[in-house]
DNA sequence: GTGAAAGCGCTAACAA
DNA sequence: TTGTTAGCGCTTTCAC
């Protein structure tokens, strides 16, 4: 790597422009308190010397970074399998943009990777962190919450909080989105209506499954089988299903990637979608659900948006934006909309 | 964002050592001529203190940033709306916290953004940059060769460079791939092979594209039609084929998406695959290619590794880790393999 | 081999 | 309003 030439400093910029460095410093940092005629000229000196500032220097003496952390715990390869995350990374991306924010991504591994972590955000080199921890025996938010950092999670965490809550996330409504579908399809006229979990160490998943039961409190519990999030788990789920209960007319799938691997066992069997069994998934993940045969009735969330307001809610500190109006002291709940296609 | 306990400094680290600071810097820096009872000592401290070390002062000194950019150009969703770029990223993450690097993600959306990419990219805040440019007439690269920093390349950019091709690239066979996919389907018998193609305007598929004509030559020009990626562009792709030339025996879709669409018509038009029409995709993105009806035979290219490729090569400069051996002054290609299943 | 001291580029008191 | 000055925490000559 290359040295590059010397960039011109702030020094430079007074000289140029025949100012003290206090004086440049102001202008460069919004220019209150200057007379115009000395801004104007400092302006032009700035641009002159293509001037731009060492963020090491002013990160050195303001302690403040303008960056955040996105953490993202990677046990799986299936958290990048999906476009889930890629879309709460945009929404983040676009917020922390819009307020001058640097994204330092940092993925994870495994052990190793949760102490380098630690020591990364412990170390003071950003301003906050954004964390999506997916399991309830992930060490990250730990590590995490001993860095003392400000921190917004993804999702809801799986485990409460010893001194009471003030854990700030944002989900979205697994419940009610849950509920939303069951209520569909027994609406529908079904009355055997099944649901294929997702691993239910995520909250998320378990989340789901709560809403299924809040609907068919009373349901038959083998109509309850495990699945993992994934098409080829929704595919044993599914067989699973149609042994115990052949009768089964419906199908309330975890997610997407769920409801298509039902939806294959489904046609394999010659059952008709939706005439013999009504399929629901969730997530609203565009590239499946309306690619599957029939194209998915499904749960959408706004996950974007998800994103954006992490990162609108880490920058919303006591230095934030908005100094007097206080970040929330625990979770924000996104609504989910019901989307009719062809499956139910 | 509140304001974290003051962190213990190389000062305290000193004192606590009972050293000067100097030498404590020499020891954190890996105790190189430091006589070991003191580097032991100093050790201590570090541990007992919880000792990290303020990257914005080192840097200040240093002019180094252990932090490499990550530049996406997302014109589009579908950037992110496939596992492609997901999975190089994490290549990318890999090489890069192996060598004690820092991961900066720049996403832009527009005219916009690239002038602040640029500008960040010019303010010596990192010391490289991994750029993803997907067009022909993408303004990126250029901003970026002028902040002058040490850029590699992911995919074959598709402007020529003036000076000569002094530009760092990773990118995987594509037109040897493509050209295995038809041969395969010649090797099969079938002798009205089709190309479905991607966007022309990057080079990714415009090598695929030359990669089919090596071996079909002198097809009918109405055997290629144009597509664009995605499933829905696969379909109306394969609807015109179809229509033009009802006898079609093969297709070499340019990417999976695009073949899980033409899937779709085909079996609409009750076309058996492969029986009747063989079809061949790229990529092997195996949420995709697995889970079509048939699985797809596809050409798979090592994403995870072109992404850690780019890390190294970026990191292998001077400065880096093997200082006599010199980046390749321009592109680097790697092999893709022909994934059989059963579409042809 | 170790320490003293200078200084990286910037901001923030404080004086003027 | 503007300038002077003192560091922020670290690395790196340069003496010892």
């Amino acid at each position: 790597m290359t040295e590059t030439a010397p960039r011109p400093t702030l020094e430079a910029v007074a000289a140029r422009a025949g100012v003290s460095r206090a004086t440049a410093s102001r202008v460069v940092n919004g220019g209150d308190g200057v007379r115009e005629p000395l801004v104007e000229r400092v302006r032009r000196a700035v641009d002159e010397l293509g001037y731009v500032p060492n963020q090491a220097a002013r990160s050195l003496v303001t302690k403040r970074h303008d960056a955040v952390a996105v953490v993202v715990a990677e046990p799986e390869t299936r958290v990048f399998a999906d476009p889930f995350f890629a879309l709460q990374l945009r929404g983040i991306s676009k917020e922390l943009t819009a307020h001058d924010n640097q994204l330092v991504l940092l993925l994870t591994e495994g052990r190793d990777d949760h102490a380098r972590v630690g020591r990364y955000l412990a170390g003071g080199h950003v301003d906050g962190a954004l964390v999506f921890s997916l399991h309830l025996d992930d060490p990250l938010p730990g590590l995490i919450r001993r860095a003392g950092i400000p921190t917004v999670f993804g999702g809801r965490p799986g485990w409460s909080d010893g001194d009471g809550g003030d854990v700030v996330y944002v989900d979205s409504d697994n419940r009610g989105g849950a509920r939303d579908a069951v209520r569909h399809l027994v609406a529908l006229g079904r009355t055997r209506v099944a649901h294929i979990t997702g691993p239910l160490d995520q909250t998320s998943a378990a989340d789901r499954l709560d809403g299924y039961r809040d609907v068919m409190a009373d349901a038959d519990p083998r109509l309850v089988v495990p699945g993992d999030f994934t098409p080829a788990g929704g595919e044993r789920a599914m067989r699973e299903l149609l042994d115990h209960r052949p009768d089964v007319d419906a199908v309330f799938a975890a997610n997407d990637l769920t409801a298509a691997g039902a939806l294959r066992v489904l046609r394999e069997h010659g059952r008709r979608v939706p005439e013999d069994v009504a399929v629901i998934g969730f997530d609203d993940m565009l590239p499946v659900a309306e690619q599957t045969d029939p194209p998915l009735t499904t749960v959408r969330q706004d996950i974007e948006e998800m994103g954006r307001l992490m990162a609108r809610l880490l920058l919303r500190g006591p230095d934030g934006p908005h100094p007097g109006e206080q970040a929330p002291r625990s979770g924000v709940v996104l609504p989910t909309t019901l989307v009719r296609r062809a499956s139910a």
